[in-house]
DNA sequence: ATGAAAGCGCTAACAT
DNA sequence: ATGTTAGCGCTTTCAT
């Protein structure tokens, strides 16, 4: 049995109060009681039993992180930074994988564990707006990440989808590429980072008057390497040409590249190809892939401070609050002609 | 305020304790009670709180995984699977980082969140066989993964480093490569996964009759794809010949590929590369990457089982066990010269 | 088969 | 500045 707070009172000979202001630095205390208060705790080797607290004040110290899975590195770095900045705030983190399936994002939400958290970073895939009066019901603090609900009853964090790969389509215009592939559409999709990301695309064409070509609107399901490279493997049997591959995000592009120089094109000279999100690797492909920050230290910074203050109650009364973050084009090797070594 | 288990012994007009023997099954209920418990429960939207839960059991259904980050692909794909697995048993996870760092781990190890959980899976990269008597001390059940400590006082689990990086070199031996490169060694440490994949290099040439060139023993710092690259790009430069690389993580094999190809070294013509982790994407780079697949989710359902094991006190006076997976090479591109279309 | 009551370790009124 | 005490929501003897 490990040492409780009644062990460190009787050691140090003082009551249990004591010994919970010193733990919880309570100002008024004299010095000579709180050294001995300490010295018993080092000596007993005493470390406060979190649960207990946790049952006495409400609050565990843990915080919820849903996402669809690690296995893919947009979510796990994303991860890695939340747990980064939770630690620094004394907050742990949970992480619970969805799969992007609707019933399990409900069960995870309506789950007993949810009860045990202070507050969740949801980052919702198969639940959607019309699931908004559930969401409202939803007591424990929450901030929603990502694009599949964006007038929710929660405050709500996630990147310019839109104006992000406009910039990237842009950019292929800007170095002289006219035939675009929009890679990742899924045009049954009425909301969601597909829809965001094509509309984008579709508003850069517009702003060079450039009509769009449907042949160009490439569908890929599921955002993976795999079903990237599927999806291109598919086009380029159907012979569509074009020049330029405005990938929705950085897998399904890594995925693509990979066949395109498969079929013996190269990159960027017959066709360039940027992507989306940024995720590590993108530094180290040949091609390096340009891509879209989208600025995912400043989704998580912003999102966690909005969570900590529901949970303080500090932004009690507030109405759910809305922030994109700023984003970068970052153009490496893949859409860079005539450049070093590549 | 939640709903109690006193809203529902009212609502249901039995005792508290009814209410608490339908929820944990106890088999002697009247079927009429228990639905009207039922009842109650659904009605009021009751959940347990888990944390009153944990302070009266002693368990909190919460497993602490301690990794050194989640951008490591490896790590990332590793924590995936131990969340599948630890939900399929009802238990949730608590991720923490430690970047390796020694201080880090040994603060994780002895804060007070340790306390909360009811089991600890321990990736050490800082922490050596010297803090043996330090994790002996520690009381919460834990399992520990990887190879910086083999010999400790918990159970422990990992691959075969020796036997893995041994077939690996024999592979390359195999389709004729002679000049291998021991690439990620560190002749510094003693112990660890650098040690041992070199230890495994060196058993499948001397089986090969094939003596040790120091100049093929390559150092990288710290295994990301970037140090990969670094000590790639440095080799070059000092000219040394070899004809394959045995690399010591799938990373630094990715980052030195790209160098190599940069310099105009054909893989696996000129080159052939072999890496260790299997991590999802060497199934998709250019060429795709043979490696060692190490058995990741038997690492995860043996760690796993002997935690629970030693949790529940099924394992209780058992001394700590040790567990090595079976691996397999995955022959792919990288190492198949006059391949398809490569 | 069900109820009464103690108590897990802690925080926070309320006292002094 | 410190002590006394109630009680967070639950599980668990011990009764009945």
């Amino acid at each position: 049995m490990p040492p409780t707070i009644h062990d460190v009172a009787r050691l140090a000979e003082v009551s249990i109060k004591t010994v919970s202001n010193v733990l919880n630095d309570y100002p008024h205390i004299r010095p000579a009681t709180k050294q001995r208060v300490l010295d018993a705790i080092a000596t007993l080797d005493y470390t406060p039993n979190l649960t207990a607290r946790g049952l006495r004040s409400g609050r565990t110290g843990l915080v919820s992180l849903i996402i669809p899975d690690l296995r893919n590195a947009y979510f796990a770095e994303l991860a890695d930074i939340v747990v980064r900045a939770a630690e620094a705030q004394g907050l742990s983190v949970l992480i619970a994988q969805s799969n992007g399936d609707r019933e399990r994002e409900l069960s995870l939400l309506s789950g007993p564990r949810m009860q045990m958290v202070d507050g969740i970073l949801f980052s919702a895939l198969g639940l959607s707006a019309a699931d908004n009066d559930l969401l409202a019901r939803i007591r424990t603090p929450m901030v929603l990440l990502g694009e599949r609900i964006l007038d929710g009853p929660k405050d709500h964090v996630t990147m310019r989808n839109v104006e992000g790969t406009q910039a990237a389509t842009e950019h292929l215009l800007s170095i002289g590429r006219r035939r675009l592939l929009a890679f990742g559409a899924d045009p049954e999709q009425g909301t969601g980072s597909a829809r965001l990301r094509l509309d984008g695309y579709r508003w850069a064409l517009a702003g060079a008057g450039i009509a769009e070509d449907p042949d160009l609107v490439v569908r890929v399901v599921g955002w993976y390497r795999s079903t990237g490279a599927q999806s291109m493997r598919r086009l380029l049997e159907r012979g569509v040409e074009f020049d330029g591959v405005v990938a929705f995000n950085d897998l399904i592009a890594l995925g693509a590249m990979r066949v395109l120089q498969d079929a013996g094109l190269r990159i960027p000279e017959d066709v360039a190809v940027i992507g989306f999100d940024d995720v590590d690797e993108t530094r180290y492909t040949l091609p390096t892939l340009s891509t879209i920050d989208p600025g995912r230290e400043e989704i998580v910074e912003v999102a966690l401070r909005w969570l900590t203050e529901r949970i303080d109650g500090s932004a009690a009364d507030l109405p759910p609050r809305d922030h994109l973050t700023a984003f970068r084009v970052l153009q490496r090797e893949s859409t860079t002609p005539g450049g070093d070594g590549s």
